[in-house]
This record gives structure tokens, C-alpha cells and sequence, in this order.
DNA sequence: CTTGGCACTCGGTTTAATCGAGTGCTAACA
DNA sequence: TGTTAGCACTCGATTAAACCGAGTGCCAAG
């Protein structure tokens, strides 16, 4: 192994990227200036591919990079690449546009990563049900129906109807008052049914009111997803030029649409700080093979609270994937701690 | 023209529909039992296109239905089915299951039409900015963070959040009130800024604080979609067998997806009653090509308010795809009767 | 008017021929 | 000893030709 070799491997897969082409010695040495024969990168050629990092589809074609290729060029030939300072600028300023719902920003995130790299992107939110009740209330809204408004400490709000009549706005907010009383500070996933039979004796008088509400709110709570992901650029998947067939495109579709999957996704992630890439069987997700993962966790109120996620072929461009991904990371990072602390 | 064509007509296009394969003489005259030999069908087959109801791909291939075929056989040819028994508890069941929430009715009524018909169905839902404000209030939610909620006479909840900092919930409730108490009524796309500009001598104590909501409501109402539709089945695209190509795949997807064309296809029906039925070339949408679209309005409170609706392919079910739209027509306006009113 | 029979059509499939990008190997060269 | 020009070879992709068969139109007999 030796430097040669590994420019060699760059130019391949820089080439392989763009053109999703094989690539020959011949087309190699007169694109490239590399100052050594056609005949000299073919015994290049052929000594990468016996260390596994290059692939033959069939003997008269070029080369294309094996997975252990990609992996050694993400790790060590891939150049860092920064966003130039108007890119940066136009996503700071769409990413603050409307800032006032977490929901809104993640989703635009979401949506500046899909545009700038044409891949599937995903983002959980912050755990919902693992973050802590911070106000709650209960507002009447029609004769029959009862808002139930929950905000947990990560800034999510979640509004939630309840069918409810007779009930007047004062008793609505005695019941409230008192929950939120014994619940401030409590993991929203431990308001269980019990935890709130136990606040009965604190009103009494409401007793039967409590033992109706009850269900009603483990029901609803139930109904929160576990883990709630924001996903954009499932369009992208149309122009993967691997896909060629309608099925291959319908397998992916229903994999990045299905909540479950989205969530085993993001779950899959180690809880490091760093941006990780999973190269094709190497992505953790055995089903997703010939694609590849970029994805990194990003940090909201001091501690790791979700993930962002790139899914797209294995030849994808992954210095533009790494890239976004941090700046991306970063700016979300920065509104977090600068407008929801 | 005679009986005998058109029971031939009937059973092409039943075939057709079926299998998708252009249906010859021979294989129909064995297949059904018609009482006429294989010629007789040819010469009647015949005469059927020259009547421009049958196209033939090519000399030596069998007819498929033009789309003046398909007109003729969804007019008078195609039989009425009902829905059995279950099949109607079923769905019942399925969009009485929760029924507190309008958006959720109608998204789960969306995707019943789906799994029926493998087509894609689309609802609209009762148009917000043209129903009437029935309820509004401010709830501080966080320090810096109000909910505006707002309660149309139609029954949808919206809730939408505003940053405001420093004003304590008993002069948002003042404001709030006021507010209603003169807009009660109000058709919501007319509570623009001019309105509660003349609200301001109302609260003239708090003519600052008017003065510094006005824009902030304008920017949220505007941020409420002007037809919110509810979509599923668009998973189903990957089986029409007549795209067998990703490109017209994707073309079917964009336009689905899109919430312009969403709100350009409900709004292309006219008002009256009736399942309409829009094959090929007529379906109002010219983008929509080789699909046909399958719709019929909904009352709600004994007004029209929004629109059902399949996309499919020109060769779909019609008979189904009306039977099983009709069916959740109904059961909708039902459950909206007895539990909105 | 219906039907069996028959020649004909033409898209789809199979088979064969050709093309060309790319390779591996060898021999000559610096 | 590493580099390079040259050349025979490989093999997928493209093109061309041959073939198949479902289906038709038409005609003559029933």
C-alpha cells in the first residue's frame, strides 16, 4: 500500500460518485492528470482490488469501490468540505425563520438537508414522553370537548382533545393546578394512571371527576408516538440511479415511511458525538443494504436528545453529506440553547 | 348498436380491468359463457370500434376499452354493488374509534378508502377559513410562548403558537374576550388585521398591546393551508401495473404529493350531489393523464363543505371505487351529524 | 345471421452476430 | 526495478435476424 494507491482509489471513487460508471485505466489517466500510464494504474488497479477495496462487476469493465473502499475513503482519502458563507447565511436564516415551534424548525431542517443533498433525511425530535411535564393545562373549548395542553421542558407542546361536558373551566382548573402542582418535574412517561390515582386524595371532592379522567388521559397519552421523526426528500428516491426498477424504489419507500422502521433508525444510533457512517451491510439496518447511513446525534438543553439522518445509496457524496450534516447539527445546536433555554 | 355489444363491451372491460392484457375473441368466448361462437365476437368487436368504444394496441393484439368505452360502461353498464355487512360494521367501527378529533376522522376514513380500493383517496376538510369563529382564546403556555387557539363552527380545533413575552394570562383573557365577543360569528378569513384594528377602541387601555398582536395573527392565519387535505394509498402508485417505469411513477407521485395540485383537484368539482366520475382526458385535471378520478362532495352541518376523492389508474374497479366512496360519504356525514351538530 | 376455417399481422421472445471499453500479460525501455 | 506501449482476449451491451403465437379479418358454408 502506498500513496499512489490511495490517490489512485480517491480519483476512483470520486469519479464513481459522479458518474455512477465503472471506471477504467484508460478514461482514469486522460481525465485525470496523474502523470503515469494507463498501463501502470491498471497494476495499481489490480493490487487494490486483491486488498478488497475495489470490485470488478465483470472482467471487461472498470472498477467500482467495494464497500471496505468506501469505508477507507470516508475514513481517511475523503477531503472536508465547508458550506461558503452564503449557503451558511440562507440556512441560518431559513432555519430561523419560524422558530417559536420545535416542530416547525426540525421539519425545515429536515428539508434544507433533502434540498442541498438529494438524499432522504430524517430528524427525531426530542423524546417526547422521556422529557418533563413542565405546565399543564385544561381549557375548555366547546360544550363537548376539553383541551388538554402539555409542555415538557424541551420546549414541545402537545395539544390534545378530550370529549368533556359539563365540566366548568373553573373545576377544569382547580383539576390542573393540582396535577401540575404534584407533576412539575416528572417524566411525562411516568404520568401513569397510578401516579395520578395517588393525587386523589389531594382532591378529594373532585374524586369522581379524577376517576373519570383517568383513562381518558392514559388513552390519549398512549396515542403520543414514542419516537417522533420528521422525515424530507423522500422524493429523492425517484433519482437513485441504482433503482431502476419500481420495486426496488417501493421497498425503499415503505421502509422510510414506516414509522416503526424510522424509529429503529434513529434508535440505532451509539449515543457518541460524532458523525457516523454505516457503508452499505455495515449500516446496522440489514434491510437497507446497498445504502448507506450518515447520521449524527445532536444535543438540546446540555444532553443528546435526537438524531439527524441521511439515507441514500452507497454512492452517495459523502463529504457533502458530512458537511451538511454538521453545520446542520450546529445550527440547530445554536437556536436550541440560544432560544429555548 | 344492440343488447349483445353491450354485454360484450361489459365483459371486455370487467376482463380488462382485471388483468390489464387487451382481451381477445377467442379467450372471452371461452371464458364466459356468451352462447356465440369466437367469429361472431370478432365481427361485433368489430363494430364496437368503429363505434370508438374498443382501441386495439396493435392489429394482432386483443381490444381494450377506449375511454369513451369506460364512459359508456360507468354510465350504464357497470353494476351496483353494495358493501356486505361486515365490511360496513367494519369501517363504522374504524371511524367511530376516535371520533373527538375531526383531522383524525378524516385521515382514518382517507385510509379505509385506500385499503379497500388500492387506490389513492384524498378528503378535504371542511374549509377553516370559510367556516365561522366559534371560539378563540390566548393561553400563556411558557414564559415566552402563547397558544392562540381558535374553535371553528365546523368543529376543527387549531392551535397555533405565538412568542410573547411579559403579558400576564388575565390581560390575554381581557383581550381574548373582547376579541370573540365581536368576531363571534366572523367568517375566519375575514378576521384580518383591518377587523381588529377597529376593535382597538374596545380596549383602548390596551391599544399597544393590539397594536403588537395585529401582525403576529396575521402571520399565523395566513399560515393555515387554504384546503387542508388529508391523503393515503400514495404507497398503492408502486402497484398500478401501467407504470411500470420509475419516471411516471415519480410524475403521479409529485402531482399527489403536491398541495397545490391536491387543492386544484377538490376544488375542480362543482357542487352538486352526485359521485362524478372523470376518466382519462376528462377528468379535469390535464396533467393527470391515463388516470381517472373518482369524487363526490360531503355535507357538513347540511352544507357542502369539502370533497372525496380517488386517483387511479383509467383501468380501476370504478364499480368498487364508487360503491366504497359512496359508502364512506355517508357514514361520514353520519357521524358528523350526530356528534358536530 | 352465425360459424368454422384459413391466411395474414405484428409485437414479443429467442438466437446469433457484432461492437467496443476495458483488462491482463509480455517485452522493451529508462 | 518500476514504467509503458502493444496486443490478444473477455464479455456485457447493442443490433439484426429468425421464430412464435395470440389474435384478426374475411370468406364460404350452414
Amino acid at each position: 500500500m502506498n500513496d499512489r494507491k490511495l490517490q489512485i482509489l480517491r480519483v476512483i471513487i470520486d469519479d464513481f460518485i459522479r458518474t455512477a460508471q465503472p471506471v477504467g485505466s484508460r478514461t482514469l489517466a486522460k481525465k485525470y492528470g496523474l502523470g503515469i500510464s494507463s498501463a501502470t494504474i491498471r497494476n495499481e488497479m489490480a493490487d487494490l482490488e486483491e486488498l478488497g477495496l475495489l470490485l470488478q462487476p465483470h472482467t471487461s469493465a472498470g472498477r467500482i469501490p467495494s464497500e471496505e473502499g468506501y469505508r477507507l475513503y470516508v475514513d481517511t482519502l475523503m477531503q472536508d468540505r465547508t458550506l461558503d458563507i452564503h449557503q451558511q447565511d440562507l440556512i441560518r436564516k431559513l432555519l430561523l425563520h419560524r422558530v417559536i415551534e420545535i416542530d416547525d424548525v426540525i421539519q425545515q431542517a429536515a428539508a434544507i438537508m433533502s434540498e442541498m443533498t438529494g438524499l432522504v433525511s430524517l430528524i427525531s425530535l426530542p423524546h417526547f414522553k422521556k422529557s418533563k411535564l413542565e405546565n399543564m393545562k385544561l381549557i375548555r373549548i366547546t360544550d363537548s370537548k376539553v383541551l388538554l395542553i402539555l409542555v415538557s421542558n424541551s420546549g414541545i407542546v402537545k395539544n390534545l382533545t378530550l370529549a368533556m361536558s359539563d365540566i366548568p373551566q373553573r373545576v377544569l382548573d382547580m383539576i390542573s393546578d393540582t396535577l401540575l402542582n404534584k407533576l412539575l418535574g416528572t417524566p411525562i412517561e411516568e404520568i401513569t394512571p397510578k401516579a395520578i390515582h395517588n393525587i386523589k386524595q389531594e382532591l378529594v371532592e373532585y374524586a369522581d371527576l379524577i376517576e373519570y379522567l383517568v383513562p381518558l388521559l392514559r388513552d390519549t397519552l398512549r396515542e403520543i408516538d414514542d419516537v417522533d421523526v420528521k422525515v424530507d426528500g423522500i422524493n429523492n428516491i425517484f433519482n437513485y440511479v441504482e433503482y431502476k426498477e419500481v420495486e426496488k424504489v417501493r421497498d425503499l419507500y415503505e421502509k422510510v415511511t414506516n414509522k416503526e422502521f424510522q424509529g429503529k433508525i434513529i434508535n440505532s444510533r451509539s449515543l457518541d458525538e460524532e458523525v457516523s457512517i454505516g457503508i452499505g451491510q455495515n449500516n446496522r439496518m440489514a434491510e437497507l443494504s446497498n445504502c448507506s447511513i450518515v447520521s449524527c446525534n445532536y444535543k438540546f438543553n446540555g444532553k443528546q436528545a435526537g438524531a439527524l439522518c441521511f439515507i441514500g445509496p452507497t454512492r452517495m457524496d459523502y463529504s457533502l453529506a458530512v458537511t451538511v450534516i454538521s453545520y446542520i447539527k450546529e445550527t440547530l445546536e445554536g437556536i436550541f440553547s440560544g432560544i429555548y433555554l
